[in-house]
DNA sequence: AATTTTTTATGATTTAAATCAGTTTTTATC
DNA sequence: GATAAAAACTGATTTAAATCATAAAAAATT
């Protein structure tokens, strides 16, 4: 009867370029002025938890995610496609530091927007304040979903949600090509690499994917959905 | 060498009232007109997750819980004492219900607060929604920490980084009495009564902690502290 | 004060999932 | 094209922690 509705929970679907509708030209301007566009390889360090942070990361295009830095293991809190912000918590009056770490999984371009020009706006512009905080809301959504799924659900349970996020969420097909090894999936679903090795092989044999390289097909999402669900 | 530094994360330390000097009078005045005060009794649900989200709870005195509903097991987001407010996550546009639950600890008052004014208040005033952003991240963080802890610590590390949490945070004394059961623990610690009861044997055997009845004292906060970063 | 209910406590057993140890396959590098 | 390195895979073993079973103590109710 009462499944657990928590389901999509690796990354947020809704892209966040609207809050820049929000600004006036006078006000564009100033962004434009005061950000620079940098280009990442696939596995380099966008930010690291911990170090000032001078500016709001904007992803372009690219892959990303987003982790707590952990002995032995770090937590992946998200992962990000294009067109969406990163770091926001940094604009949080008092810490001027990262809260987590950022690095790509696939070649990535960001344009990194100074945070002191994003706290005036946030003064000035109540509207984009208003932006700013439906999507902190939105992260945070996510984030609880996330939460909820590595702390309540077990292996299969995590392994589905994560799959059908990937193809629901990210790349926004039944069929995908995975830019990620066994031991990143082992990373996302906080699980060890065995484990993925042997779920994905169980999902396989049961028909619901269908593996062949670094492709995966969703072939049975219903029954994804009920395994994410229920396990 | 390098020690997970994620301690004290089942509640937030700065009180969140100071988003209200940022009011003007006249905005003072439609908070004041759009509220209402209400006392809970000790175990009575003041929110329920997925319900309508009318109204934005400011917690003037009390303790309660904020958590996932989950079946078969909830997941405790946070614990919240006198001044802070509740379900603010519950201003993001596009949702209007509540992200969710909160039930009381001990007898509880709080004043229940439109939701739509105080939308109308991030709108107009930027200050107060910087002021509200600011909370906003302080929640996050907070979040973090604690999904951290639950995902990553072992159960002596969970056990040490509550028993600090309430310490510090919540009661700001060595010395409390906790009006919490070893059940509510083990749902705060997202371990089983047993594994609570057992550990906190363990605690006080080793004179980390002194126990009588509803008393819990912190006798080696240094202690507590390694354990809860390396555990 | 007696009885019921709840909470705390303790030991034995089970279980989910990690770790370990090793092989095969794929990818990268010389 | 040969060699090295990384990734994928498989089975056996270990481990952390839950569950189960039961008892004792404390609190609540009659």
């Amino acid at each position: 009867m009462n499944t657990n509705n928590y389901e999509n929970t690796c990354s947020n679907f809704v892209q966040t370029t609207s809050c820049f509708d929000q600004l006036t030209e006078l006000e564009e301007d100033m962004v434009d002025k005061n950000q620079v566009s940098v280009v990442y390889k696939k596995g380099e360090t966008i930010c690291k938890q911990g170090s000032f942070a001078s500016h709001i990361i904007f992803l372009e295009e690219g892959l990303v995610k987003i982790y707590l830095e952990g002995n032995p293991r770090n937590l992946i809190l998200t992962i990000t496609s294009s067109n969406h912000l990163v770091g926001l918590p940094s604009i949080y009056e008092g810490n001027n530091t990262f809260l987590y770490s950022v690095s790509t999984y696939v070649d990535s371009k960001v344009r990194l927007i100074d945070v002191n020009v994003f706290k005036q706006l946030i003064r000035q512009n109540a509207n984009f304040a208003s932006k700013i905080i439906n999507i902190l809301n939105e992260n945070t959504a996510q984030a609880y979903g996330r939460f909820f799924c590595l702390t309540r659900k077990q292996l299969h349970g995590r392994m589905a949600d994560i799959l059908l996020c990937l193809s629901d969420r990210i790349f926004k097909s039944r069929e995908f090509n995975l830019p990620l090894s066994r031991n990143d999936l082992g990373e996302l679903t906080s699980m060890s690499t065995e484990s993925v090795i042997r779920i994905m092989k169980e999902f396989k044999d049961d028909k619901l994917i269908k593996v062949s390289g670094k492709s995966i097909e969703i072939l049975d999402h219903d029954k994804m959905m009920k395994i994410s669900e229920l396990c």
